[in-house]
DNA sequence: CCTCAGTAGTGCC
DNA sequence: GGCACTACTGAGG
């Protein structure tokens, strides 16, 4: 039995509800997930049914409620921090996914707004230089768009590789950012 | 400009 | 346990 190394890390969320709101923001619609622990998904798009279709993907046994986007919701924080990127910090994550995968967006989080790092520098900062593509891969994975902000990672020649949501919101969100 | 090998985590079988 | 994927990188045509 050896389970207990390399199993996706489960969140405290089986039974307990998930708020889901849809709302506009500068780069179309972002949809925001939360539980009682804090956002569990940030997904960016142009369709509901689309952005809806990924979240049921992403948490495929969980209780969604929908909720119409409020003032007083993580949603709202959210929006804010795409017009303004400060305070992404503060906010409570309830991401699920592998030790890896939790140390590299744990990682992201301290690339502070207006500066960016290479895949190659987030693995060396997790003392696994050569686990670079495995980087790659924890990026891509990241539920949580702009507040794990995996939108900074950079190839190691400056060029923008990939991004889940569109090169395009990639491009946006950097510009914004830009110092 | 291009291709290639090295490399490590993940998902599916 | 395989095995085939990568949002990579540095070296070499």
């Amino acid at each position: 039995m050896n389970t207990h190394s390399s199993a996706p890390h489960r969140s405290p969320r089986q039974g307990s509800p998930v708020q889901v709101a849809i709302d506009r923001c500068p780069l179309g619609l972002v949809l925001a997930a939360w539980t009682s622990q804090g956002l569990c998904a940030v997904l960016l798009g142009d369709d509901r049914a689309a952005l809806l279709r990924d979240l049921e993907a992403r948490l495929p046994s969980a209780a969604l409620v929908a909720v119409e986007p409020s003032a007083d919701d993580p949603i709202a924080r959210v929006i804010a921090l795409i017009e303004s990127p400060r305070g992404a910090q503060e906010l409570a994550i309830d991401a699920r996914g592998t030790a890896f995968q939790r140390s590299v967006w744990s990682a992201l989080r301290e690339i502070p707004a207006g500066s960016t790092a290479s895949y190659a520098d987030i693995a060396l900062r997790l003392g696994r230089p050569k686990a670079v593509r495995a980087v790659a891969g924890a990026c891509a994975a990241n539920p949580l768009a702009v507040v794990v902000p995996c939108h900074r990672v950079l190839r190691s020649d400056g060029s923008l590789s990939g991004y889940r949501w569109g090169v395009e919101r990639k491009r946006a969100l950097l510009a914004r950012e830009a110092s």
